[in-house]
DNA sequence: TCTTCGATTGTCT
DNA sequence: GACAATCGAAGAA
């Protein structure tokens, strides 16, 4: 079942914690290879300083400006991919970044797409699923709440609260506090995806 | 136009 | 644990 558009427009720290356990499934060539989102991240606006509209609307950053439920795709550190699910109000620029998933369709392709690299490293970092599902710029924008569309996301499975850990946001450099503080990762620990990648 | 640096990963020590 | 890879966006000049 897909998720609705109205998911994601609520606050993007509650959509980054119900994220977790939702099914992450991009069409390849008519095939479907698909994730368990067990690792994401909420970034909150033009006054978070760790988020990307801090300086405001640019070309790099107008799909966050969009539509709820749309995807935000960048290229950072000249070779990484990074998939966001746009949130909040139509308009607000919030977008919550997927870090890591749990494999659970298509393993064949998501194998060939990670040739070389172990099993439980397959999708444990942001730029790794997007290899890992062949997630580039050109899905930028793609609506997730479309089945027709080859990028999207489904209902699947609940985390409890006590599987939920919260950390302060990993990897943002430069960024004054509070922002640098603020509890907004979120990562799921469940014995249906223990003995993988966390 | 020039400079800095990034929501990271893989490799080497 | 340290660091190179690699390039485009953003900000300064």
């Amino acid at each position: 079942m897909l998720l609705p558009r109205d998911f994601y427009r609520r606050q993007v720290q509650t959509v980054a914690r119900e994220l977790l356990g939702k099914r992450l499934v991009q069409i390849f060539d008519g095939q479907r290879a698909a994730g368990i989102i067990i690792e994401s991240e909420a970034y909150d606006g033009e006054q978070d300083q760790a988020c990307h509209a801090r300086s405001g609307k640019t070309a790099r950053n107008a799909a966050m400006y969009g539509e709820a439920g749309r995807a935000y795709i960048y290229f950072t550190y000249g070779m990484h991919w990074m998939l966001n699910c746009v949130s909040g109000e139509d308009g607000y620029p919030a977008a919550v970044l997927i870090r890591a998933i749990h494999p659970v369709e298509g393993v064949n392709i998501i194998q060939e797409n990670r040739s070389g690299v172990e099993r439980k490293n397959w999708c444990d970092g942001p730029a790794k699923l997007t290899k890992a599902l062949a997630i580039t710029g050109e899905f930028n924008e793609f609506d997730l709440c479309d089945p027709n569309s080859p990028l999207f996301i489904e209902e699947g499975i609940a985390f409890k609260d006590e599987e939920v850990q919260t950390t302060p946001r990993i990897g943002i450099q430069n960024t004054p506090e509070p922002w640098l503080s603020q509890p907004w990762r979120f990562i799921a620990h469940s014995p249906l995806v223990s003995g993988d990648s966390l």
